[in-house]
RNA sequence: GGUCGUGUGGCCUAAUGGAUAAGGCAUCGGACUUCGGAUCCGAGGGUUGCAGGUUCGAGUCCUGUCACGAUCGCCA
């Protein structure tokens, strides 16, 4: 309608008010719902080229508009405002639109190209946590958007399996795993421990190891002991601790971090674990495979988790097989003169003109670092996808900077798709008790979050729910789609890039703007169209005011996906979602459906609720939520 | 210090530069002998951090300022 009007406009424009009307003026939005009316054209721009008063311009465009137009049944005018009132005819072609086609709101599918959607960037020595938890569900659920916006979408996940962080849990399994009688060390089999938990315990138990270690370095070198020392430290100790002289507190404080940082590269276990890097990077049989046992077990952990959450993967990347990438592109760019080289050998860009620093893209030793493969890996992504137009990266709002520097790489290398990739970055979510830490175990874990919410919502749903008709594996499934819907619903209802608390206690909560809401409300409308069955009228549809105002929300459907996609912001489809039940439900509460006489209104009754069913069936699924029939 | 992000009733969240700033939680008061009360209706509660500016019109854009957070590694 908003297109027709436009165009009419822009046609008729000189004829109409005497000058010619720039697409610009012209600016509809819904009519506020305390007015009458259901399109609202603002008529400012139309009142200040004209040199008139906005009421006249106003009264000038809705004459003309009512006489072009049939569907347009009255206008008024308020201030500079023009509100459209369109016919019951036009809102019934409307609902005919809503109902009469399954795929309401989506596009067609693979209409769009295809982008590839990056999340959960797990670490493998640590199990999956709730800052994860919204990075997942939030890259879910933005790979479905795209979908239902009619791109062809590639789920993707990047797992940081390798580096130093991998050999510390590797070796304190070796040293402090019990042994079982039969020679084993502890594995997921014989302790009945989730693979990913298993291996950061004993990633845990390195960093405890490491911290008593430190400690003893530290106080032999206070009482002046400097066996097993270098050279090196020792000078550099002895520098440090010279300049404590005469600092007040805080440069003392801030000098003793940098001497533990000095002592950790003089204890034991961590100069172990660096050689097992080096043995691991050498592909030492032993190492190799020690690595890719502990690795599988926490895949077999991530799996389980990852099948809770109700999210897959279409492609997999390993930092094992891509960390080596890049270097071609960065010597290639070096000799193009993209990047520049300092005296040590080191590779760098300068970034200054487009107000950014100089960054490191290769080290002196020819190394890697997390540029270099990020470099790479976009561009095998490419070779992989060979009609790829983008990626959307998933990663936490720390990294902004770096993607804003990866990107401008790219586009300097002189890759065009560099454009249509996408940081799609997110706000941390913090405890009431303050930021998450795993050092101080304020790590709220995945597992037991789900877990928890789970347990919640199935005390809920016994004591509230109705399930009698249900078969004992019906309401296990049904708990946890209650209890994961509320869950991801709280993650997703913000938008991604603001910080969040995650309050445990709102986050069970199951009354206003929450998934099982949502839910509800669907599960209702399902029970109405049951005992409605069959029921067809052959008069025909009738129309109020109260029908009138669901069959809009319904209409702007489209508008939302397509809003949602564009912003990466599943937030926008939630919050529509909310505005449509709640419209719904004040519906339900005044107007009989089932009991209604008129056989033309309850016929266009059955078919809203089957609409607004629908629209939130398929608008949760977006969310990765599932709309149960009955609970 | 530089850069980026965020400041909206007691708490949390919303608002393509448009009308009287919209909801949820919490508080208080109401509503089924009718379709599922995990519902609905109502009340109180705000000069959108602060100060300027642009505009017919600013929570939104610009400048300054304050607060909070992130980032500024040859870590990933």
């Amino acid at each position: 309608m908003e297109h027709r009007l436009r165009a009419i406009l822009l046609e008729r424009g000189r004829d109409w008010i005497g000058i010619d009307i720039n697409s610009d003026w012209i600016q509809f939005q819904p009519t506020r719902k305390d007015v009458r009316g259901d399109l609202t054209l603002m008529v400012f721009p139309f009142a200040k080229a004209l040199q008139c008063p906005p009421a006249v311009a106003a009264t000038k465009l809705g004459e003309h508009l009512q006489r072009e137009i049939d569907s347009i049944e009255d206008f008024e005018v308020v201030q500079g405002f023009l509100n459209l009132v369109f016919s019951p005819q036009y809102w019934l072609s409307a609902l005919d639109e809503v109902c009469s086609n399954p795929h309401f709101g989506f596009s067609k599918p693979n209409s769009k190209p295809r982008v590839m959607v990056e999340y959960a960037s797990p670490n493998t020595n640590k199990p999956l946590h709730l800052g994860h938890l919204r990075n997942i569900f939030l890259g879910y659920s933005v790979a479905e958007l795209k979908k239902a916006d009619g791109y062809q979408v590639v789920k993707t996940q990047v797992i940081n399996d390798r580096g130093i962080h991998i050999c510390k849990s590797m070796l304190a399994w070796q040293r402090f795993s019990p042994l079982q009688p039969n020679g084993e060390r502890e594995t997921p089999l014989n302790s009945g421990i989730k693979g990913d938990k298993l291996v950061g315990k004993y990633y845990v138990e390195f960093e405890k190891h490491l911290q008593q270690e430190l400690k003893e370095v530290i106080s032999r070198w206070n009482s002046g002991d400097f066996s097993n020392t270098s050279s090196a430290s020792l000078a550099k100790f002895q520098e440090l601790s010279g300049a404590k002289e005469g600092k007040d507190e805080k440069a003392q404080a801030a000098i003793d971090d940098k001497i533990k940082e000095l002592a950790k590269s003089e204890t034991e276990i961590l100069r172990a674990a660096q050689d097992m890097l080096v043995r691991w990077e050498g592909r030492d049989p032993e190492t190799y495979l020690l690595w890719s046992t502990m690795n599988g077990w926490v895949y077999q952990g991530f799996d389980v988790t990852y099948q809770r959450m109700g999210v897959d993967f279409d492609k997999l990347y390993y930092e094992s097989d891509t960390f080596l990438l890049g270097k071609d592109q960065v010597m290639d760019g070096l000799a193009r003169g993209v990047f520049f080289q300092k005296p040590d050998g080191s590779v760098w860009i300068d970034l200054s003109e487009d107000g950014l620093d100089e960054k490191l893209v290769l080290r002196a030793d020819g190394t890697a670092v997390y540029m270099t493969q990020d470099i790479g890996t976009a561009i095998e992504r490419f070779k992989d996808y060979s009609d790829l137009s983008g990626i959307v990266y998933t990663v936490g709002n720390e990294q902004d900077y770096h993607f804003k520097v990866l990107f401008l790489i790219l586009e300097k290398l002189g890759y065009a798709w560099a454009k249509n990739c996408y940081h799609l970055s997110y706000g941390m979510v913090d405890l009431p008790t303050g930021k998450m830490k795993s050092r101080e175990g304020t790590v709220v874990d995945a597992d037991d979050l789900m877990e928890e919410i789970v347990v919640a919502a199935t005390a809920m749903t016994q004591e509230r729910g109705q399930i009698a008709e249900l078969s004992e594996e019906e309401r296990t499934r049904l708990y946890e789609n209650i209890g994961m819907g509320g869950l991801k619903y709280y993650l997703l209802k913000v938008d991604p890039k603001k910080r969040m608390m995650f309050n445990p206690e709102e986050s069970i909560d199951l009354n206003g703007n929450t998934g099982p809401f949502i839910q509800y409300t669907h599960a209702r409308i399902n029970s109405l169209l049951r005992k409605a069955g069959e029921f067809d009228s052959h008069e025909p549809l009738i129309i109020e005011e109260e029908e009138t105002r669901l069959i809009k929300v319904l209409h702007v459907f489209p508008n939302f996906i397509s809003e949602a996609s564009q912003t990466y912001s599943p937030a926008v489809l939630a919050n529509y979602l909310y505005e449509l039940t709640k419209e719904y439900n004040s519906f339900y509460q005044q107007c009989p459906i089932l009991n209604e006489s008129n056989q033309g209104l309850k016929a266009s009754r059955i078919l809203i609720s089957r609409s607004v069913a629908n629209v939130l069936r398929r608008g949760l699924l977006i969310l990765g939520i599932s709309a149960p029939e009955r609970m």
